[in-house]
RNA sequence: GGCCCGUUGGUGAAGUGGCUUAACACGACGCCCUUUCACGGCGCUAUUCAUGGGUUCGAAUCCCGUACGGGUCACCA
C-alpha cells in the first residue's frame, strides 16, 4: 500500500486533492497595502457584541486600505449549532450596516463562505498531510483520553496528547490501521507534531507586539471522526485559501498560536499576520471578567435592538473602544463621516476595556440630538412597531403632533439631549397624548394648596392665555398673572425681598406645567401648550 | 498547576527617558445661566501611574522580582 492509497483509505469520501483547490482559488490580486480581513462567527443562536466589535474593525481596516472584508460562518461544531443561528448573525451584520464585501449572502470568488460546505477542502489538505506523514489516524476514545488527562494531572505533568503519550498510536503500521478501519473503529486525524516544547516560537502580533511561546508539541485533532475539522485546522486552510492578510480575533486565541503556526508550517504555507484584540469586560462585585453571554444582557446584540439604542451609536461606541484616539478625532471633526477616520493597530488597547453603559448612553443621546424630528419619528415608529405596538398606534395616529413634540428645543444650536434609546421615549412624552394621558400623581412644586392652584389656573386660562401669542408675549402674560395674584414676576426682585411675595414666577410656571402634564420636569412649557392646544389644556385643568 | 496577556482616576484612556504641577472624553459632585428639566459655561475629582528593587543626573515611560486580574490547556469556537 502506498501512502497515497493509505490516505485514500482513511478519507474515502475526499473527492479532490489539495492542488485542485489551490488552483480553484487563486491568490488574490491586491494593491499594495490592501488588507483582507474577516470575521468568523459561530451560529450559536446568540450574536455576541464581540462579533460586532470585530466587524467594525475588520470592515474599517479593509475599506480604508481598499481591501476586502468577508464573513465566514464557522459552523464546524454541529452540536452547538442552532437553527437560524447563521441567519441571526447575517441579519445583525446587515442591521448594523457593516460594509463587508464578501460573504454567504454577498457571495464572492472564494465561496462557499460557510465552513460546513467546505469539508472536502479540509479533507484534501488533511490528506496531503497524511501522505507526507505529518498526520495520522487516532483511535483513542474520549474515555481513554479523559483517563490520560487525569493521570497527567496526578503526575503534575503537562496535559495533552503529545510525545510519549501519543507514541503508541503514531507507531501503528499502515496494515494495523487498515485492520482497525476494516473493523469499523471510529478515528480522528491528528497532526503528527514536529515541535519541541523546549524550543521557542514567536509572532509579531499587530496589537500585542512580539509574543513568544514554547513550540507546539501536541498532536491536535485536525479532522474529527465525522470528517469535519475543528477550528484549529479550518482556520489555516481557510485563511490561506481565502487570502486573508490579517486575522483579527479575540485574545482568547492567543494561546493557540503555536499550534496554528505549526499547522501552517506542516502545510508549507507562510503564516499570516495576527491581531489579537482584547476582550470587552464587565465588572461585577468589584471583579472584572470577560463579558458573558449568560450573565450580561448587553453581551447580546439583540439587547441593543430591543432597547432601541441607535445602531450608529453602538458603532460609534465600538469605534471608541477599538481605537483610543477615535473619540477625540470624532469630537474634533463634527459632521465628518467616520469613514475619514484612519484606524490603526497602534491605537488598539492591549488590555481589556470595561463595557461602559453610561458612555454608550451619552453617545446615543448626542447622536440622536443631531437627527431631525421627522427622522427620529420614523426610527421610533419602526422600533415601536416591533417592540411596543400600542405606542406605535398612538404615534401613528398623531404623527404631526409627535414630530412637533420631538422637535421641541431640537432645531437650536445646542439641541436637547433627552433621548438615548427609542424604548425610553414613551416614558418621556406620553403626557402629550390624550390616549396615554392618565396621570397617577401630580408632581406639584412649592404651591400645593388645591384652592390656590385652581385659582392660578382659572385666572390664567380665562384672563391671560392666548393661543396666538408668541413665546415672548406668552411669558409676559405669565408675568402679568403673577403680578395680578401677588407673585413676583421678576426673580431678582423676589430674591431681594422674598417675604413681600406669595411666591415667584417659577412657582407659578410650575403649577401650569404640572397641571397640564402632571410632571414637574418637561421641555419648554410654551411649546407644550402650543402643541396641546387650548381645548386640551382646559380639559386637563378641569381634571385637577 | 503549565503556558500566555495585562495592571495610569469611578470608567475609556493620552503618555514611547526630561515639554507632565499626568491630556481628552464619560460619570459623580459643586457653582453659574435659567419659568422646571435638559442644554451650555465654569470649577472640582490621581502629590501619582499595582508593588518592591535596579539602571540613570533624571522613569508612568527601560530591566528584574512579587502581587493581583484575565485568557488558555476539547473530536467548542
Amino acid at each position: 500500500m502506498t501512502r497515497e492509497e493509505y490516505a485514500n483509505m482513511l478519507l474515502p469520501n475526499c473527492k479532490h486533492d489539495r492542488k485542485y483547490y489551490e488552483e480553484k482559488y487563486p491568490r488574490r490580486n491586491l494593491k499594495e497595502g490592501a488588507m483582507v480581513t474577516r470575521i468568523g462567527p459561530s451560529p450559536t443562536g446568540f450574536v455576541h457584541i464581540g462579533t460586532l466589535f470585530q466587524s467594525v474593525i475588520a470592515t474599517k481596516l479593509a475599506s480604508q486600505s481598499n481591501g476586502v472584508s468577508y464573513v465566514r460562518i464557522e459552523d464546524t461544531d454541529q452540536k452547538r449549532e442552532i437553527e437560524n443561528g447563521k441567519e441571526a448573525i447575517l441579519k445583525a451584520v446587515s442591521d448594523y450596516d457593516m460594509p463587508f464585501t464578501e460573504g454567504p449572502i454577498l457571495g464572492g470568488e472564494y465561496a462557499p463562505y460557510v465552513q460546513s460546505e467546505r469539508s472536502d477542502i479540509y479533507q484534501a489538505f488533511a490528506k496531503d498531510l497524511i501522505i507526507r506523514d505529518l498526520a495520522y489516524p487516532s483511535f483513542i476514545t474520549e474515555e481513554e483520553l479523559a483517563k490520560l488527562t487525569e493521570e497527567q494531572a496526578k503526575l503534575k505533568q503537562r496535559i495533552g496528547y503529545f510525545g510519549k503519550w501519543a507514541a503508541k498510536e503514531r507507531a501503528y503500521t499502515m496494515e494495523e490501521v487498515a485492520e482497525k478501519v476494516k473493523n469499523g473503529e471510529p478515528y480522528t486525524i491528528r497532526l503528527k507534531s514536529q515541535g519541541d516544547f523546549e524550543n521557542k516560537v514567536f509572532i509579531e502580533d499587530c496589537i500585542k507586539g512580539r509574543v513568544e511561546f514554547p513550540e507546539n508539541d501536541m498532536d491536535s485533532v485536525i479532522l474529527k471522526s465525522n470528517g469535519i475539522p475543528p477550528y484549529h485546522f479550518a482556520h489555516p486552510v481557510d485563511d490561506y485559501l481565502m487570502g486573508t492578510t490579517v486575522v483579527i480575533r479575540g485574545e482568547e486565541w492567543l494561546s493557540s498560536v503555536p499550534l496554528h503556526l505549526e499547522i501552517f508550517k506542516a502545510l508549507g504555507i507562510e503564516p499570516i499576520q495576527y491581531a489579537h484584540t482584547s476582550s470587552i469586560q464587565k465588572e461585577e462585585d468589584g471583579k472584572r471578567r470577560k463579558i458573558s453571554k449568560r450573565k450580561d444582557p448587553e453581551a447580546n446584540v439583540e439587547y441593543y435592538t430591543r432597547m432601541g439604542i441607535p445602531k450608529e451609536a453602538v458603532k460609534l461606541y465600538l469605534l471608541t473602544l477599538a481605537n483610543s484616539n477615535f473619540e477625540e478625532w470624532y469630537l474634533a471633526n463634527p459632521g465628518v463621516s467616520t469613514d475619514e477616520f484612519k484606524m490603526t493597530f497602534e491605537k488598539m488597547g492591549g488590555s481589556g476595556a470595561l463595557f461602559d453603559t453610561e458612555k454608550l448612553n451619552n453617545i446615543a443621546k448626542t447622536f440622536l440630538s443631531t437627527v431631525s424630528a421627522k427622522e427620529l419619528y420614523e426610527r421610533i415608529y419602526a422600533w415601536a412597531k416591533i417592540y411596543d405596538e400600542d405606542f406605535a398606534k398612538v404615534i401613528k395616529a398623531n404623527k404631526e403632533k409627535t414630530i412637533a413634540t420631538l422637535n421641541i428645543e431640537r432645531e437650536t444650536e445646542k439641541p436637547r439631549k433627552d433621548f438615548a434609546m427609542y424604548s425610553e421615549i414613551k416614558d418621556l412624552i406620553w403626557y402629550m397624548f390624550d390616549e396615554l394621558y392618565q396621570p397617577t400623581s401630580y408632581e406639584w412644586g412649592k404651591i400645593t394648596e388645591k384652592e390656590e392652584i385652581k385659582n392660578i389656573l382659572n385666572t390664567y386660562i380665562e384672563k391671560y392665555y392666548d393661543e396666538n401669542d408668541n413665546q415672548e408675549d406668552w411669558f409676559n402674560k405669565v408675568k402679568l398673572l403673577c403680578d395680578d395674584l401677588g407673585y413676583a414676576s421678576n426673580m431678582k426682585e423676589y430674591k431681594k425681598n422674598p417675604e413681600a411675595f406669595k411666591g415667584n414666577v417659577a412657582d407659578v410656571s410650575t403649577v401650569i406645567r404640572v397641571a397640564v402634564t402632571s410632571k414637574s420636569r418637561t421641555p419648554n412649557l410654551y411649546d407644550i401648550l402650543q402643541i396641546l392646544g387650548k381645548e386640551e389644556i382646559k380639559k386637563r385643568i378641569e381634571h385637577i
